[in-house]
DNA sequence: GTAAACCTGGCA
DNA sequence: TGCCAGGTTTAC
């Protein structure tokens, strides 16, 4: 990292003021993901960490690729001769920081990965049942429970686990919560095939729109008929959040 | 639990 | 003009 220009600080955490100073210098040595933030390791420990938010994009450039800025480049990591990463946010939801990514509070209370073998099992979902009347939407949505999943990914795994949002998980039974989790690993294969959903803003990290947008079954479907059955797709509210369902193929 | 907050852009 | 949007946090 040869130099980082911040153009708007004010994110959703307020950028640290260290930020450029802690990134500067440093060499990326490993490139991965905790749930939904992307954590890029550095060589000195820290790790620079980043949430696209809802409209957040992180676009590698090349130094051949024009240096217009946008007016919502928030902030530009500069790659020697090597060219640069982009971090822009027209609504500024995203966030990011330079810490010890072990004992970073924003991994402290998220839940196994959705895409954890051992983690993310009918047994957890299971172990949650006792006690509570939350539906499924809820709980899926819930990054303490199953970290990694966000609205579009929820409605389609409902979707193909045949289970409607407003079902309680206390009333799901094992074999449900079985169906649940193979659909969980179903849809994200299929939507990491397609290099994820861009509804209208999300890029991939060389600025390529993703494809799953073109095979949702039923998020942003409402009055659509189902895919499987014909049946016009319903759309309620779940925890503030629109969801979308097949009243015929979801019970 | 539910609403409101953080922001901008797109659409009816 | 008002309402909605791939997320998360904070306050009643």
């Amino acid at each position: 990292v040869s130099r980082v220009d911040v153009a708007c600080a004010s994110l959703r955490r307020p950028l640290d003021p260290d930020f450029g100073r802690r990134l500067k210098g440093r060499r990326i040595e490993r490139i991965g993901r905790r749930a939904k933030y992307l954590v890029f390791d550095l060589d000195d420990g820290l790790s620079w960490i980043v949430h696209l938010g809802m409209s957040g994009r992180l676009v590698y450039r090349q130094p051949s690729d024009p240096a217009a800025r946008d007016r919502h480049d928030h902030v530009v990591v500069h790659l020697g001769r090597h060219g640069r990463l982009v971090f822009n946010d027209a609504r500024r939801f995203g966030l990011m920081t330079v810490e010890a990514a072990a004992g970073c509070d924003l991994f402290a209370r998220l839940g196994p990965d959705a895409l954890d073998q051992d983690g993310f099992n009918a047994a957890h979902l299971t172990a949650l049942k006792r006690h509570t009347r939350r539906s499924l939407k809820d709980v899926l949505m819930d990054q303490a429970v199953v970290a990694g999943l966000g609205n579009i990914y929820v409605n389609e795994i409902l979707f193909a686990a045949g289970l409607r949002p407003r079902r309680r998980l206390q009333r799901t039974s094992r074999a449900q919560l079985e169906r649940l989790v193979a659909a969980t690993r179903e849809v994200l294969a299929e939507a990491i095939e397609h290099r994820g959903s861009s509804i209208s803003d999300f890029l991939d990290g060389i600025g390529r729109k993703g494809g799953y947008q073109w095979r949702r079954r039923v998020y942003d479907r409402a009055d659509q008929p189902c895919p499987r059955c014909r049946t016009l797709i319903k759309a309620v509210v779940v925890g503030q959040r629109s969801s979308f369902y097949c009243p015929r193929c979801q019970s």
